[in-house]
DNA sequence: CTGAAAGCGCTTACAG
DNA sequence: CTGAAAGCGCTTACAG
């Protein structure tokens, strides 16, 4: 039962277009491609446009994208699409593609490194012309496998180990610097650290950020001061933040790897029944929307979701259009926001 | 400067794995094709795929669109991928579709009614097989640009006002109901609204659905009881919400038409120099993620969107499968979850 | 059960 | 500046 739509006009063609101005269907084509109309006579061209208008023309992408092996579509994978810190990251991301005239493709990656493959492996058969990646791993096999099909990929928040592609991440032991250097501030010296997952560069290197922190500042850093979480989920976040305070009692402050975390690291001191901050001060990382509308209001370090997103956006673009030209790595600075999580420590 | 991809390998086709079973392209194909297999001879079919599987063939999706005019690709636009209401249901749908062979592109569309229609073209012209829209408004011409291409369209959590096409929402006026109810029990009786824009049905409805519980409860509504947000986001309940307590000192509750609207009306009350829920009492609409999270945590109404996003999906595959088929309307019932956003108000 | 052929709607060397 | 032709990789009536 080939799902036939029933109604479907007849849509117009070049083809038709190029018969009712009277001219070669390459001609047709040439004045209707911006980048081509130059080699048109100027009133064969605007007569062309004209009558293109008037059937009301499209051209069929579809055609296109089999005859040129591109499509002007851009594929954007992020790990977790409900988690709120990529909605603006992607918001930018489209903006700025869709101004250039790309077209983007969001899918939800999850956690499953199968299932990720697949689906990059159907956004390349879809012929998009590049990917954002905001799921890969610090070593990941996927970036081989996009690099060996020749595409271009632009890493963004998360980036990989290896020189060989482009990627706009925030300065995250920076980050992590000022969260801890704003709780020794403000008197906290036993500090805890609910890291993220170490595969992730984000993880691995926000907990060297923290630990370099910690040493900056000669506060020695007990074995069991770090804890880290299985993924950058709430429920994670809660359950590496109880392992963390059951080991250390005299935990004053806890720095978390991202803003999920600390909402779990929230829960986590509830259930012990403590307050935070009065007992515990609690900095997240990201600024995600919502971040100051819970309570407390989380302090946290911010890290530019847009400016993110419009930059790998651009440099995208750049790969598409000089393949050649050189990996690029964009480090934006990370700020302190403070809010209501962190409060004095009187000892 | 047409930009090549230096190192594309020339991928596998049809023709290549034909050639290497020795039989003929279109025997190739039917081999290949879950629904035309059983016309080639089993043996033949078996090593065809074996063939294909040892030279890595991947069906080019582009070249076979281009044929067929179908693409097993589902398009869903949503009002604003920033609120994280949508999160649970695009995942719910992607999944959905992706197990019954669809891939899904999800995008942005906005405010805006002209980007929306340029959205909703683009992704004709790639010959997306549907469209599920969280967009429309109650009476929206993109519906009837849709119909007449013939293409299958459902609508999630909002509807229209014709009976044209499928849409699986949620009982909004039984929503508000529950919500309103709730508050009469714990003793309000002066209770506000913070309705949604009312051209979207979710606005309209569950401003119905307030103002036919007040009644119920003949409750008398004092014509200033009720403000319009221009939009579903935090700024303009906090605008709505202000407007509402100036016009109405005496108010003790306030039902917002969605979460975000809720979380403005905290930020309302608190500039007032008032407390939620000490002086007034808030409830929210969606359960949408985090809404747990927020000071005070938030009492709502739970519209389940992952089954929302599943049935959304099944319309979709079904509608597709078979364009003939009767226009169903899914309704969904909400549930109330409470929690301390809302307290008893001693007259 | 299999093959030969047409064609989906474009773009782009190649000629002139 | 314009035209004629080939071809992107598939699917599917039409024959046999």
């Amino acid at each position: 039962m080939p799902p036939r739509r029933a109604t479907t006009p007849q849509s117009v063609t070049l083809r038709d277009v190029a018969k009712s101005a009277g001219v070669h269907l390459s001609t047709a084509s040439r004045a209707l491609d911006p980048t081509k109309r130059h080699l048109i006579a100027d009133t064969v061209a605007s007569k062309i446009a004209g009558i293109a208008d008037k059937l009301g023309y499209r051209r069929d992408p579809i055609a296109a994208s089999l005859r040129t092996r591109r499509s002007k579509l851009v594929g954007v994978i992020v790990p977790d699409i409900a988690n709120p810190v990529f909605s603006p990251i992607i918001a930018a991301i489209t903006e700025t593609l869709s101004a250039a005239g790309y077209s983007t493709i969001v899918a939800d990656g999850g956690q499953d490194r199968r299932r990720q493959s697949a689906l990059v492996g159907e956004l390349i058969a879809r012929r998009v012309d590049g990917l954002v990646l905001a799921t890969v791993r610090r070593d990941d096999p996927i970036l081989k496998e996009c690099l060996r099909e020749g595409l271009p990929v632009v890493l963004v928040n998360r980036a990989d180990e290896s020189d060989s592609v482009s990627s706009v991440v925030t300065d995250d032991r920076a980050g992590m610097r000022l969260a801890v250097e704003h709780l020794f501030e403000l008197g906290h010296r036993a500090i805890g650290h609910v890291a993220g997952p170490a595969h992730i560069s984000t993880g691995y290197l926000r907990r060297q950020g923290f630990e370099e922190a910690m040493a900056a500042r000669g506060l020695t850093l007990p074995a069991d001061a770090v804890v880290e979480a299985t993924a950058y989920e709430r429920e994670a976040g809660e359950a590496a933040a109880a392992e963390l305070l059951k080991r250390n009692p005299k935990l004053t402050a806890i720095a978390a790897a991202n803003d999920l975390l600390a909402l779990g690291v929230y829960r986590a001191i509830a259930a012990a029944g403590l307050s935070c901050p009065r007992d515990i001060s609690v900095v997240g990382h990201n600024d995600m929307p919502l971040a100051d509308m819970v309570e407390p209001p989380l302090t946290t370090i911010r890290i530019g979701p847009r400016e993110m997103g419009h930059d790998a956006a651009r440099l995208m673009i750049a790969r598409i259009q000089e393949p050649e030209a050189a990996v690029k790595k964009v480090v934006l600075s990370p700020s302190l926001v403070v809010r209501a999580s962190t409060a004095r420590h009187e000892s």
